[in-house]
DNA sequence: CCGATGTCAGGGGTACTGAGATTC
DNA sequence: CGAATCTCAGTACCCCTGACATCG
């Protein structure tokens, strides 16, 4: 009980439909490659705002990688279990739990990024330089003021 | 604890990542303005397919809308309390549940389609009308073999 | 028996809400 | 006190898997 890809028309060219399933094939893409790895979304993005922005508290990892913060708690329970991040009660506020990106978590953050380049590469196999480069050129304009 | 988006610099040029926050942003859109008048995704899909392909199996439905099987039944399910819909036993294949859309589903579906339009100026709002017309294209072009 | 169909139960990932406890 | 922080429980949506019974 699949389906098939003979959309109705309404929806074919509507641009929010459109949009939502090219985010799913890539969301596919890259979902499995990480999962090859052991590794989600999540966890890619929170690791990429650690080693951006350095230490911070949950809270301000929250804010950095957009991942919401009752998520962040179990995404860095996992990164910590990994291996890949650490933290640490802030002793100057006590409230604060300071997150850290670990050695380990950089060299696994840099294979993330290449198993993410070859998903990137595989999603648009049909564009042109050109037009991968007018496409995030358009995206970027759309997300502006949202 | 919310997200700001600041997001990382890995991500901020990663086209897998803008289209799956432009989707984000659209399928918010498109979300609330269907809870405001009762309705999910699903419903609407599964309204359109039964509008412009006539009375189908729900096999037939999950086909053409896209809708995996499993979820057809429950949409159904719901389309018909609303009246939306009709479902009766195919009396040639008594395997098959014939669902066809009811005058207040086409009603419906126009005023989904209404509110979908909105929604869509409100996603592409930076955009020009040429700019709009090459993001469908280069979208649509990424789908072409996926 | 095989295959298509409909139904149900359930999980996984992302995103969010609400409440409680702690600390500033 | 109010506000921020962390944590946990739970919800919602979308997408999917697996199993089962029914019927052609």
């Amino acid at each position: 009980m699949r389906a098939d890809d003979r959309a109705p028309a309404r929806l074919r060219t509507m641009p929010s439909w459109l949009v939502a399933q090219v985010a799913a094939v890539g969301e596919r893409l890259v979902g499995e490659r990480l999962a090859a790895v052991g590794a989600r979304r999540y966890h890619y993005r929170v690791l990429a705002a650690l080693a951006e922005f350095g230490p911070a508290s949950q809270a301000g990892v929250a804010r950095s990688s957009g991942v919401h913060g009752s998520d962040v708690v179990a995404v860095v329970n996992e990164l910590v279990e990994q291996g890949f991040a650490s933290r640490v009660t802030d002793p100057d506020d006590r409230r604060r739990h300071v997150v850290a990106v670990t050695d380990d978590g950089v060299a696994k953050l840099e294979e993330l990024d290449a198993v993410l380049a070859e998903a990137q590469d595989e999603l648009l196999d049909r564009l042109s330089a050109q037009d991968r480069a007018e496409l995030v050129r358009l995206l970027g304009r759309v997300l502006l003021g949202s």
